[in-house]
DNA sequence: TCAAAATTTGACCGTTTGGAAAAAATTGGC
DNA sequence: GCCAATTTTTTCCAAACGGTCAAATTTTGA
């Protein structure tokens, strides 16, 4: 008898569905999930396709596990943030996570790029929920030390997006960014690179300025 | 006899192929490619499928057309980034370029989106040949300027990326961008409110400081 | 007006894909 | 060593899909 609806009994069960999972994130962040086969993913695993469906009822259900398991890991580093902190480095140090997040799990961040490209179609009701609680917990935060002057005053909403568009662009637009750095600056290196950038960059971007000169 | 290996000649054809392209277009940037059919595409062209091949030879050619267009497009903001200008005002002026582009052309963005997320497998020849080049160009401007003292010092190359990060989110994320502001900041008002952000975000980062205090 | 060229349609084809069913093999407890 | 539960493989299917082809229709130009 199949598996798959209640939770997994055996220590077997549980290991072959880690195998695919493991898998299936290789092969769905890189080909998105129309461009993705059971087949493919299968391979990759190790097994054929109905030995694989024996332990996943549908290529939708492994998808759907994947995305499940990766909103979890998605909100921590924001969550961390401290409000009784420093905020300047509490800032930066959520931007140094986020960072290598892109570095140690791009296949990840691929995954969730996707499913936001595509309309979210099965994330949605976690982002006008959980996540938008959360941002808006952490806006709060970041508000409280713009107004006791302790960073810049700006748009906390915007400011969060500019940190998950500014460090997810690393592993999201990857081929890009090695194309651009070349061979020399494209290596290994250039996530160290991007890392001493953002903090120079935020902390300059946060530093309060006594009078105003932003104006056009 | 089908046409599509020769350009256009009659002026009908050129406007029911810029119909497909427009159709496909649609259809491209919400599916991906491997996730539309050339049914949807035709049927949002309001044509049947044997009939758009009559135009396009295959379903690949409609998709290297319209990658081909829209690199063009994507270039050109950054071409216009000039050195006689003034820095901050010439780095301001692409950043609100680069936002009215996502609010404009929010489909081209996603278009290309995908395109780097799955690698670039059509696109790769020109990143490391054209854009690399023009970046290069651009980063050697932004450092001149930066060795001059008139902005901050930064990694030029990472800036450029922080632009496009940043400004592209918000086509490519929009569903988490709306969803997080809520219904009453996530309307139309939140290109406004990003511009705005940006702005001042750019100017306060790049602001050049006499006496360092980066360090953490 | 009429023939040639261009366009549109309908019927069809081979392949790929997600998935089901059932038999065969393996494993675990006694 | 034997039975039952679990796991794996073999075979198969129906739908979807990319694309072809020839016939029918429309448009164009002399």
């Amino acid at each position: 008898m199949a598996i798959s609806e209640t939770g997994p009994k055996t220590r077997i069960q549980a290991r072959k569905r880690e195998l695919i999972l493991e898998a299936a994130l290789d092969i769905f962040s890189e080909n998105g999930f129309r461009g993705s086969t059971i087949d493919q993913i299968a391979e990759a695993a190790g097994m054929s396709k109905p030995n694989l469906l024996y332990y996943f009822r549908s290529k939708e259900h492994i998808h759907e596990t994947l995305i499940h398991r990766l909103l979890e890991t998605w909100l921590a580093p924001l969550e961390h943030m401290n409000e009784d902190g420093d905020p300047v480095a509490e800032i930066i140090g959520y931007v140094r996570r986020k960072i290598e997040m892109s570095r140690d799990l791009p296949r990840e961040s691929r995954l969730f790029a996707n499913e936001m490209l595509h309309g979210a179609p099965r994330t949605m009701a976690m982002l006008d929920g959980e996540l938008k609680e959360l941002v808006d917990k952490k806006a709060l935060v970041l508000k409280h030390w713009m107004e006791a002057g302790r960073i810049a005053t700006l748009d906390p909403w915007h400011l969060i997006f500019s940190i998950w568009a500014t460090t997810q662009h690393y592993a999201d637009f990857d081929v890009q960014v090695r194309a651009v750095l070349g061979s020399t600056r494209g290596g290994d290196g250039r996530f160290h690179d991007a890392t001493n950038f953002l903090q120079q960059f935020y902390v300059n971007a946060l530093r309060p300025q006594g009078k105003d000169n932003s104006n056009t």
